[in-house]
DNA sequence: TTGAATTAGTAAAACGTTTTACTTTATTTC
DNA sequence: GAAATAAAGTAAAACGTTTTACTAATTCAA
């Protein structure tokens, strides 16, 4: 059964099509069509059950009302959930969302973007990777409504959102030392992205501080896409060699694989040896005793993020950029 | 700057359209352009960096090169990591993916999948609820593959894949009551979907089949949509009033909420209480001591969801329905 | 050497919309 | 009662592709 076109309804209601075609838009009124005509065509549009055809519609106003939303991994409960409040939030102004995970791969995110212009996506939403600044300057300059999330690349020219990571982590080691705690330990990625630089800035910034001494073996660089028993294999060694009494993690799955390693080497959280993770987790809230985190403020970055797109997709002209840092927050578990 | 058309490209070759056309889509040998013109065509493409647009291509030739997934909520970890794997299979092959989260609501489910209709979706993977019937089949008549994925609408003539819930739980209620447990409670979700209603199933006729009589009363049905401390405080109550050895939780998040209550009673899971989940989570592999799950077949389903996919989008003609059936994996922890 | 087959390519229709510019009829204005 | 305006609607172009059916020139076979 070959779905219905705007045509088949002309036809039957004996108009034409342009006239079903303002009747659709809601320019009935404008464009001077009668109520009669208005109420048949309508009715015969509701029991027909006709649906426009959206890709006609978009080839033909260029616009998709899809956003493309690139990440780095959508099972990734950080961007799963900020993918979540996105869409629900795109979805009530009638935008779908159409997402890929680049995995960290260069490649990939150019591949991604060039999939979605070729779409003629409304706007991108990306979690940006260094790599890929000429094809968003590209974007940028083509008029596509571009926000950066979670993460910024410096040299590109337009909104971000973001938490307030430098702040975050240097809070986060100011508590340890409040604690007295005097080696304190790093365990980060080697993803050469902003927001892990500012993590690790804080870390090293209140270290200075507070009078002591940045000990660059106090911290470890994970590999990005390696397996998680090396990684685990890699804490295990920090853990046994260094003197250490508190870490702090940078993303929640290294946490996750520090946890493990605390678990299988019989250490337990306590006095003697504190931990708090970057980007909370259920895990941590439900482990014995609870893990502090860094809570990221998803609910506020999603809706920012959404309110900058929707503006600029309203607005025909770009309006100003704007860098919108929300602080993240630091829970405490005993 | 407006972007490159076939058209620019044609005339910067001085040849025609069908014959870039023909070119692009690898059918220049086939329909005899010479290789010098190919040349030619190919250096200008890539020069330029046209990318042909996609709307135009799906209007004309019906299909996208996209599939819609529609699920309950792209938050739930099972759900993302489902469609992490299932992005990435499906990349491979050139297709993208769209979806969208239903929240259970049969209203929203039916909008998402009118929405994918107008965006002529090339495929539908579905995890389904009860109440859109009308709407899949109407997907079916037109000829959409459509492919179920962990629940199953049975009056739906169309391919399923999903694991064995009604084994895994019966295996699970076997281990308990190996273990010497007699009083077994289930606390389960109202959602009226076959995986849920299977799983309670498992719980009886395991119960039955050992000569434990089945108490109603053992059995909590949380309400979908509620309040997380709602769960909490009903789950307390459960605990509080029943004597009770054991209980199974028939999802992750339910199992979640569980332990918190635990956490907050200062009830240990040990000799006298034990505890399985449905569906695996990164907290109980951390919990002291580790909770016994689940563990769904991701990978698994992923694959045979791909690949009855694939095959369909490959063979014109719509293959046989299968029903794959992929045993769920009781993982034991300490 | 002719007509069939092959080679190399193209013109134009079609996909389903939106939108511009237009027509026709009725009404108002003076 | 003629000119201007308003009301009600439509024809056709355009968006950027793919694809069918065609042409023109060359080569081949007998």
């Amino acid at each position: 059964m070959k779905s219905l076109s705007i045509k088949d309804i002309a036809v039957k209601a004996n108009v034409s099509i342009t006239t079903v075609s303002f009747i659709i838009n809601g320019k009935a009124k404008e464009k001077s069509i009668s109520e009669a005509v208005i109420e048949k065509v309508e009715k015969i549009i509701e029991e027909s059950g006709y649906k426009p055809n959206q890709i006609a519609r978009s080839l033909r106003t260029g616009n998709s009302n899809i956003i493309g939303l690139i990440i780095e991994d959508i099972s990734n409960s950080f961007f799963s959930r900020i993918a979540r409040l996105i869409e629900d939030k795109a979805y009530k102004r009638g935008y779908k969302i159409i997402y890929s995970s680049t995995e960290n791969s260069v490649d990939k995110a150019k591949e991604l973007i060039n999939m979605f212009k070729s779409r003629k996506v409304d706007a991108y939403i990306i979690s940006p990777i260094k790599g890929i600044e000429e094809d968003v300057k590209m974007l940028l300059e083509d008029g596509n409504p571009v926000i950066f999330f979670d993460r910024n690349l410096t040299d590109i020219n337009t909104s971000y959102v973001g938490a307030d990571h430098f702040n975050a982590s240097y809070q986060s080691i100011q508590h340890f030392i409040n604690q007295g705690k005097k080696n304190i330990a790093l365990v980060t990625t080697d993803i050469n992205v902003e927001q892990i630089i500012e993590r690790y800035d804080g870390y090293k910034k209140a270290l200075e501080d507070h009078g002591i001494k940045y000990d660059e073996k106090l911290v470890l660089k994970i590999h990005f896409n390696q397996e998680e028993s090396e990684t685990i294999a890699q804490i295990k060694e920090l853990f046994d060699n260094k003197k250490i009494d508190a870490v702090l993690f940078a993303t929640n799955y290294l946490a996750i694989s520090g946890l493990k390693v605390l678990k299988k080497i019989n250490k337990t959280i306590g006095d003697d040896f504190a931990v708090i993770a970057y980007d909370d987790h259920e895990a941590f809230e439900l482990h014995t005793p609870g893990i502090s985190a860094i809570q990221q403020p998803l609910e506020e970055i999603a809706e920012n993020v959404i309110k900058l797109i929707l503006k600029q997709l309203s607005t025909k002209a770009k309006p100003e950029n704007q860098e919108i840092i929300i602080p993240a927050k630091l829970i405490i578990r005993d």
